[in-house]
DNA sequence: TCTAAACCTGAGTGATTTACTTGGTATTTA
DNA sequence: TAAATACCAAGTAAATCACTCAGGTTTAGA
């Protein structure tokens, strides 16, 4: 799993599109001026979302992009793994190089890792974020209040 | 949030470390064998993390690193950030130029979203880790089979 | 005290990725 | 046809990654 500035980018994106879906196409200029997204780095981006089936795209005057799915279907998971490619990270990968088990313990422990957050991004849909969202909007700080159960305060770090 | 492969890095090390904890402290020479990281890009990790007080170093012949504290009470998030500075995604930050209302709820969207992520690691530890690792050592599979509620099984993306 | 083992510091580097630019082509609506 | 929009390809400056190099300093054992 990797989660970088790109794979934000299009969680925001996909927010955008979620939250207008029922308007229409967006345009990716649209997207661009709202999010402060260079229009050729969003098209780069949709490209992957598109590929993955993610969005559908809608040519000429009026057109724009909208879900391809309803956005219960869609997952940060999904859209993050459209435009960040899931690199392997374990050396010995599936070969049976691993001579003394330490290193295939940790290589393991943390392949179990990487699933559990991929497993948790996949449990949370467009649709659930925007829910909570519409909520925000109105009272601007009440989020979390009917959140799922695994949901607890935040505690950053000390910089 | 980010999670880059510098955090995998910290992350397998502070596993090695983990699971070798008992056995005095562990030198960088051996995570680097083991792991089959540089050494000079281990001993920058592990200034970062013992910056972050999540290590201990004991100099001299005999020395190496140790858990600052137990490992349980060491999270994956704790990791992560002290070698992934964590950056705010925001452009309208905690500013008021938020227009249409629609920018700023992307924003406390993805916020809201990079928080949860957040929680999640910080709520499994290096312990839980290796706890279910020495399952895998022996078992070799039964990995997750007792795992914590909201962890289910994996359904990866299809490439 | 000498010396090796270990940590610590800082500078530099090729490769990769990011975020973006430029310059188009294709398609649809008015 | 003209304009708006998606789509496509190539290039690029800046940042980051993963690492190397070249030195330290601190400690322990001879």
């Amino acid at each position: 799993m990797r989660l970088s500035t790109k794979g934000r980018y299009a969680v925001t994106a996909m927010l955008d599109l979620a939250l207008k879906n029922d308007q229409g196409p967006v345009t990716l200029a649209e997207i661009s001026e709202n999010q402060g997204i260079s229009l050729s780095y969003l098209e780069q981006l949709f490209a992957a979302l598109r590929a993955k089936q993610l969005v559908r795209g809608v040519r000429g005057p009026g057109g724009g992009y909208y879900l391809a799915r309803g956005s219960d279907e869609i997952s940060i998971a999904d859209i993050i793994c459209a435009v960040d490619e899931w690199v392997e990270f374990t050396r010995c990968g599936g070969r049976e190089d691993c001579q003394d088990g330490d290193r295939c313990l940790t290589h393991t422990l943390w392949n179990e890792l990487s699933k559990e957050i991929f497993n948790f991004l996949s449990r949370i849909s467009l649709a659930e974020l925007v829910k909570k969202g519409s909520g925000i909007k109105n009272v601007q700080k009440g989020f979390g209040e009917d959140a799922p159960p695994q949901i607890q305060e935040a505690k950053p770090v000390a910089a």
